[in-house]
DNA sequence: CGCTGACCCTGACGGC
DNA sequence: TGCCGTCAGGGTCAGC
């Protein structure tokens, strides 16, 4: 589910409930997610004042004056706010209560994502070695170019990797190849310059076109609102194999690319 | 170091 | 109706 637009999506609709508001209670009903929920978190977190909620790649950081609360949504994560009488359903794991009334609930069927403690200052492993924020200044062309060079793997691989940039998933990299007019097997190496700037400049069109549409619903997204996302209308090639391109008629193919469902039309993509 | 594939888990869906 | 295989938006990790 979640790549940036739908991480960045949650974040602005989560963080008016929490800025400023103290953590009155953490509930949690399923520790087992990717990696177990530890006390720690609990301890932490209760009792602080949540003081902004940040956004780093597909990361979310709650920030307090004595550590963090860093949340991953994994594949199939959600967190939205809710009326705490609210009866917990099936896969809604943890709660974060405020002392306001307001109560963050976390669902996830498939438990890939994350909830860990940070102390203050304390550079965690996962956030240590991640690419510039697509949507920055640190990212574009000339960025792509240099870090490509040498490079043997997949265009569309390549700007999946994290450490290359982080926040772009299946879907977006499917859609900005397509908009650059790139096949997503061509060795990321072995790209112009000027096509790179092309690529980096519909990455960022894509997600903040994506990040205005509240994100895409494939099935069961919802932001921190509870709304689904309104993106997957735009979508060019994502989910739409065997269907036609909406730029030369011609019939979308499906490939598979690192173990990722890969859309693409043959005459637009080279 | 760069790249590939297995793996984590549940649910939805299509074919039989 | 049910069983089975396949696939799904994330990332880590081992091995070459």
């Amino acid at each position: 589910m979640p790549e940036l637009p739908e991480v960045e999506t949650t974040r602005r609709g989560v963080s008016p409930h929490c800025r400023g508001e103290i953590v009155q209670d953490l509930v949690v009903r399923e520790p087992r997610l990717r990696w177990p929920v530890s006390g720690q978190l609990r301890e932490g977190l209760v009792g602080r004042t949540i003081e902004t909620v940040e956004r780093r790649g597909k990361y979310l950081l709650f920030r307090t004056s004595a550590g963090s609360m860093l949340v991953h949504l994994g594949m199939s994560g959600s967190l939205r706010v809710v009326d705490r009488a609210q009866a917990p359903g099936k896969h809604d794991h943890i709660d974060i209560q405020m002392a306001s009334g307001a109560c963050l609930r976390y669902h996830d069927p498939r438990r890939f994502g994350c909830f860990l403690w940070l102390a203050p200052g304390e550079q965690h492993p996962l956030l240590s070695h991640l690419g510039p924020e697509p949507l920055s200044d640190d990212f574009d062309g000339d960025y792509l170019y240099r870090l490509s060079r040498g490079r043997s793997s997949a265009v569309k691989s390549f700007i999946m990797n994290g450490k290359v940039v982080v926040g772009v998933g299946n879907i977006y990299a499917n859609e900005a190849l397509f908009l650059a007019g790139i096949h997503p097997r061509r060795a990321a190496g072995r790209i112009s310059r000027t096509r790179h700037r092309v690529l980096a400049d519909y990455i960022k069109q894509v997600l903040t076109s994506a990040i205005e549409q509240g994100g895409t619903t494939l099935r069961d997204f919802v932001g921190g609102d509870g709304k689904p996302g309104y993106f997957a209308q735009q979508l060019y090639v994502y989910g739409r194999a065997g269907e036609a391109c909406k730029r030369c008629g011609g019939l979308l193919r499906e490939g598979r690319l690192g173990q990722r469902t890969t859309v693409f039309c043959v005459t637009c993509q080279r």
